[in-house]
This record gives structure tokens, sequence and C-alpha cells, in this order.
DNA sequence: AAGAATTATGAAAAGTTCTTCATTATTTGG
DNA sequence: CCAAATAATGAAGAACTTTTCATAATTCTT
């Protein structure tokens, strides 16, 4: 993911990069509400964190300006106030949720990690790691931006992976998903499908997420 | 569409059944809510008209229970009141809309039609008439159930005329939108595809929806 | 380390969909 | 009503997807 993180205070900003880094996920440091704007005419993020009081713009205002541009990209307010009417204030501003400080790592992670699943049911999109689905148009981006073009099995296939991503699914389980068989024919089709779909991802993504577990079925893992 | 008319007063009830049926709407009188209710289980409609105040069981009690079941069928009440707090209940109940007495039948027939639309982008549906498609799955279902199976060409082909329903489209706007071209092709693809469309439309439906409009291009009316 | 089971792979075959083409039918304006 | 323009149609051909098959590679068991 690309995280822009907008908060003053050096001192929390960094070792939030620092995580989200070891996590997988790349960030930029806004050190004010109106750099926090800059950026964002720029760069696409998956994620906007805001903290609620900072130089020039505060938190609320850029989450309020975002939204009146009509972007949609997922805003988490981070303050140290507690009211009650601080949280709905924060979402009739546009924000998708609100954390109170002090917190750890885990706990925004967490929400970050359940506001993106969110926002991605409302789109109709399903992600993992580079790759992203659009469920609707049926088309499959990689963040990159390329195209990864997919036939129907393929797609099927690739939905079901992202799906039940990182647990172990067996043949019958993908024969009954993707070719809505209950048995598992006498023929390679998955094995086959499973092949030429790896090979499109990998070219473009240069990663091999479908793994094999030898008598056991396919996984899709982070990396 | 499948009406429910959940209403006591029979010199109401029966005039809205009427109407419905010269838009070409079937529709089904409850005299109670108990009776609402019954109907409910055993017939699948399209929208529930409720009126507030009936023997029995309420309209705002039958609306609170078929939610409290998980039914998310577009609810409509009706209601003599006018207070504010009456809509505030009415939505906190579930309710989609609502409409206080007296009331013409054409603002009725807006809102129904408003909500039946609201209800079909939450979930990625098209209808039209005795067609609806599921733009996630992309089946195409005829009310009777039956499914119509497309190709990708004529599913795009039927969602762009659905989407323009009762206007003309010219074949330029069409390759563009199903082709992606920016000009009409030398060879009659157009043609071929509406022609292949209209024959699994009739064979499932046994209607003409698309007619051609001579030197102008193709039209989806409603009959 | 060898044999058996499982999985991977390239290429051919079968099945679909999409497009083209030649011909027929329909519509419209003069 | 006729000729020209436009649209419809069946069938062939091209392009693509899906499945099958034979063979190679890998993994597991002992």
């Amino acid at each position: 993911m690309e995280i822009l993180i907008a908060e003053d205070e050096i001192q929390i900003a960094e070792p939030l990069r620092k995580n989200f880094l070891e996590e997988g996920h790349h960030s930029m440091i806004a050190a004010d509400g109106q750099q926090a704007l800059q950026m964002l005419e720029k760069v696409k993020f998956d994620i906007i964190l805001l903290d609620w009081k900072m130089p020039k713009l505060s938190g609320l205002e850029v989450c309020r300006m975002v939204r009146e541009k009509g972007d949609s990209t997922p805003i988490l307010l981070l303050t140290a106030l507690t009211q009650i009417s601080n949280k709905v204030e924060a979402l009739n501003a546009g924000a998708d949720d609100y954390i109170t400080k002090p917190f750890s790592f885990d706990e925004l992670y967490a929400r970050v990690k359940a506001i993106r699943r969110r926002f991605n049911i409302e789109h109709d999109a399903l992600e993992h790691d580079l790759i992203s689905m659009n469920l609707l148009d049926r088309k499959v981006q990689s963040k990159n931006g390329k195209l990864i073009e997919l036939t129907e099995k393929e797609f099927d296939l690739l939905k079901h992976f992202i799906i039940n991503k990182g647990i172990i699914i067996s043949k019958e389980k993908l024969c009954q998903s993707v070719w809505g068989l209950n048995f598992v024919p006498q023929t390679n089709v998955c094995e086959v499908t499973v092949k030429n779909l790896r090979k499109k991802i990998e070219e473009v993504t240069g990663k091999k997420y479908v793994k094999t577990i030898y008598g056991e079925g396919y996984i899709l893992i982070d990396e």
C-alpha cells in the first residue's frame, strides 16, 4: 500500500513509517495540512492518516477538502481528544474511522486493514499485495498500473485464491468454486489453469504468489 | 414488478393495484399486517408498500420484522401522519422511504421507481421489464427465473441498452461503448450482435425490446 | 537413492465467441 | 411504386478460451 501520514510530530510519524515498511507498505510523511494536500495532488494513496491537530490546516479541514474534491480515498483521523462528539465530527467530515492517541501500531494497522477491506467491498474490488481485481468490469491490475489480462477461468481462479488468501485450497474446493464440479476431473485442467495464471501474474508483478502444497492443494501467500 | 400493497382501506388499495397494472406491474393486496407477513413468506416481491396504520400489526412493526428476517426488499411506508419524527422512525425501522397521504399515484410511482433504482445500484443490478442483469456475476435472468445466456459482447450491449433505455442509440455510440472504437467499422458486427442478442432475449421472454430506428440507430423500449 | 505419487508443462484438440462476408429483407424519399 | 439506402440474416472463417494428453519434473516415502 501507498500510505500518506500527515503528522507534525516526527517522533510519531517516523516510527509509523518504519512499521508500515516492515509490513511491506510504503508511506510518505507530510509535516502539516497544507503539505498533505500538496502531496495528495501528486500521488494516489491507498489510505490517508491525518493527525487532527496540525499546523496550517487541521486534519479535519484537510479531510473535508479531500471529500469536497470528490476524492474517496479512505481517511483515518488520529487524535488525542477522546470525546464522542469528536468521533461524530470526524465521520461527518467524511473520515472513515477515528483512533485516539496513544495507540499501538498493531491497533492502528488493524484499523487500516479494516478500512481497506470495507473500501474494497464498497468498490467491488479485491486486492492482494501488488494485485488489484475489479469484480465489476473484471479487470485485473498490478499496482504499477499494468493490466493483467486474464481469461474467465483464470479470473475466477485468482478471485478464489484472494478470497481465501493464506489458507490451503484443495483441488476439490477449486473444482467446485471455479468449475462448478463436485468432483476432481480425470484430467488436469486445474493444474493447467494454475500454470497459466501463475505465468501471467509473474510476467507483470515478477512475483510467485501461488504456492503448491504437495498432496494438499494450493495457497496464495503474501510474497 | 411484483408489488405488495399492505393497506386495509380497500378504496385506497384497489385504485393503486389498478394503476400499477396499467403500468404493467402486478400487485397483491394484504388487508392487514399479519396477512402481509404471510404473503411475504410465499412470494418474492420487488417492493413492499406498507400502510402505517393497519389492523393486527402496524406497517412499522411489519417493516421491523421483515428486516429482522434479513429480508432487504425495498419498503415504502404510507401514512397520514406528517411529523418529522415519523419519518425518522420509519427509516430507523428499516424502511427505504416514506410518503404522506394523500398522494397522487404519479407521486407514489416516482418514489417506487426511485427506490428500485437505488436498490439496484446497491446490488450492482440493472433491470428492464422482465429482464434483470447482475453486473457482478454477469448473469442475466428473466423474471420467470430462466437464465439468459449471453456472451460478453451481448452482455455489454444489453447493459448499454438498459442504461440508456428509452433513448435512441446511434451506431457510433454503440461502437464506442461496446467495442471501444471511435468509428463505425466497415463490417456489420453491431448488427450481427444485435441480432443474436435479440434472438436470445426473445427466446426466453417472448418480447421484442430492441427496436430499430431506420437511419438513426437502436432503442430499448418497454414492450 | 529408487520407486511411486503428485504436480508442471508444451502442444494439440475441442469448444466458444467474435468478426466478416454475401445475400436477402426492409424502409424511405422522390 | 421504384430505386437507393439501410438493416437483418445464415453461414463461413478467424481468434480466442478451455480442455485433453503425453511427457517431464518434482516431492514424498521407505
